[in-house]
DNA sequence: ACGCTAATGCTCAACTTGAGCAATAGTCCA
DNA sequence: TGGACTATTGCTCAAGTTGAGCATTAGCGT
């Protein structure tokens, strides 16, 4: 079993030192495979983490890390599957690839050196499971690590208090390399992207805002690389929990996609159990997208789709008139093309 | 300067080679970087390709391929264009990275062994300049490698004539591995995917009828691995023109891909010149989406989501009324959140 | 000049979507 | 035991979107 403190680092670095320096300069590739492993507990949606020292303050989160070795797994998802079952005793419901990052410098991290290390980052679901399951790594909230894309309760304050201020003073700077002019300011970029002057907020775009920050140096793995390093960065506030290497930003490409995902294809029910409310599946769907959705028409949307049938029984002490319980319709899949959760945000 | 042949094998060849046998056996992966990079000419969607031996009979095309070096190029996108650059002459404008393919076998061919060579599949956008301009490479339909996709005009015969009967007597026996009950049955996924019994052609399944037809043993890529090789191989047709390696999967992902993302980022105009009518835009639509398209509600789309806006100027002689001209209106991407080609299929 | 072809303008019914009102049926507590 | 409370469920309606067709306009070629 593979320690936390191991899993922190490469998982390459035993093996780069066994093979010492004999290694040829052009062939110092490695690939590993990053999971973000996504449920939704207590109407939180969770992200299984691996802490570097667990109940040590200010320990840095992140995410599950394997080698992939193709001798002894065929395709990326296989092995992919059985580390995250050694490391973790989870099972994988749904997995699926995201973005292979590859930076020269992603890698980058105060003491950090060796080879460059190419990451395949999957994106998996499933249901979360009481926490005593986990052998290494716990469950936090992604919006511990994205605190301004929680919309669950309206517009979150540090939009105003303090991101919409950074961007601002950041965008009213020139771009620095102005080789090349770039096809759109930064002023449009922030707009776009933050919703800002009447723009709409975009749940999707999870990965261009937090490239945006990391640009504008507001989230501290942007300081590691030396980024704008002649700035006084002990001035500016530092969003959400940062994550080892480029980990945050393989969660926001997790977030985006599944934000975007369960819109046209029911991915949504791998996080839910065999039987639910419409309700819960609606805070199901809530807490991914963030925003509140309007209550009946939820309901005529997800019946009207076919997506769930009734199981016939109901749910009671939900606090009110008790609640018919559903369960996915399988059937969905062969009968239209792009069957999902094809809600667009609007009031509760 | 590389030659074709080079190109058509791993570039990773001659590199392994001088490396001999000292190598360890874990480390036996190499990372490259396949494109396939798109254009419009003359209302045919083309792709370029490299050929093994040009006017050779027989001869398999390819997607451009090259290595990968983390030493040379800070990032994949970077090292892309470089040797794209290199190769053909071209310099790429739009790119976005597909796919990461790496299945053991996915290098199969009569011939081949090598190293585990992994590979990241781009789609790259152009406008399609003349055939002279290219140093190396082809530009071919697509529709050659995909002919059951062409539904410019009408339902492609080869559906009826060949690949429904095909299919369903591939159904029609049972999955050979009964290990995993799987979720759907074959005759479904044939249903889902092709659009028979009813249900309705969805253009961006591109890779999920792939995948059908190399399971299903349809196309000859399949054959390389030895997959049901007691069957009676012959006697099968050999549906579009196969590939290298397996190229025509990335392909197949490239234009699934493509068909999905035109519908929500303007990314058609990459592939139009600088002012075009109307007409033209939806032709070169439909050249990658298949369908034909209402001309007045193409119209109505366009104008009225603000993507373009008309140059002042008027096309002649385009064989009736003349035609006013048009261009990409940029400003759309600050304005809405997903500009796109929302169009679906209907009646021409 | 006349018919051809394509571009362009306009209308309309059917469907979808956002939003609110109202009735129902358990739970909780006095 | 009954009344307040809460959540579920059914229904309606206006506004917007979409698919499709008809009608008009304007160069081109003979």
């Amino acid at each position: 079993m593979t320690s936390p403190a191991q899993l922190r680092r490469s998982a390459f670095e035993p093996e780069r030192e066994a093979e010492g320096a004999s290694r040829t300069e052009t062939a110092g590739v490695e690939i590993g495979l990053n999971a973000a492993i996504v449920a939704v507990a207590d109407n939180e949606p969770v992200v299984l983490v691996i802490r570097d020292e667990p109940d040590v303050a200010g320990a840095t989160d992140g995410l599950p890390f394997g080698p992939f070795s193709p001798l002894q797994h065929r395709t990326f998802e296989i092995g992919l599957r059985s580390w995250v079952q050694q490391q973790t005793g989870l099972e994988l419901g749904y997995a699926e690839q995201l973005y292979t990052f590859g930076d020269r410098g992603r890698h980058a991290e105060p003491n950090d050196v060796g080879p460059h290390v190419v990451s395949i980052g999957y994106l998996a679901l499933t249901q979360a499971r009481g926490q005593h399951e986990l052998q290494h790594g716990v469950w936090r909230s992604w919006y511990h690590y994205f605190p301004w894309e929680d919309w669950r309760k309206g517009r979150p304050a540090i939009l105003e208090s303090t991101i919409e201020p950074r961007l601002s003073e950041w965008a009213s700077r020139p771009s620095p390399r102005a080789t090349h002019k770039p096809a759109i300011s930064r002023l449009e970029r922030v707009r776009m992207c933050f919703g800002f002057e009447g723009a709409g907020w975009d749940e999707e775009k999870v990965l261009d805002r937090y490239e945006l920050l990391y640009e504008a140096g507001l989230v501290e793995e942007a300081n590691r690389d030396g980024r704008e390093a002649a700035e006084t960065w002990d001035e500016r506030p530092r969003l959400g929990a940062p994550m080892h290497f480029d980990h945050r930003r393989i969660l926001a490409t997790a977030m985006g996609r599944l934000r975007a995902k369960i819109k046209y294809r029911p991915v949504i029910f791998e996080l839910m159990p065999e039987e639910f409310t419409l309700f819960e599946l609606q805070k199901t769907v809530e807490a991914i997208l963030g925003p509140h959705l309007h209550k009946q028409n939820f309901r005529r949307l997800v019946e009207g789709a076919g997506l769930v049938e009734p199981t016939g029984e109901v749910k009671m002490r939900t606090g009110g008139r008790p609640a018919k319980l559903y369960r996915f319709r399988r059937e969905v899949l062969v009968e239209r093309p792009a069957p999902g959760v094809r809600v667009k945000p609007g009031k509760g």
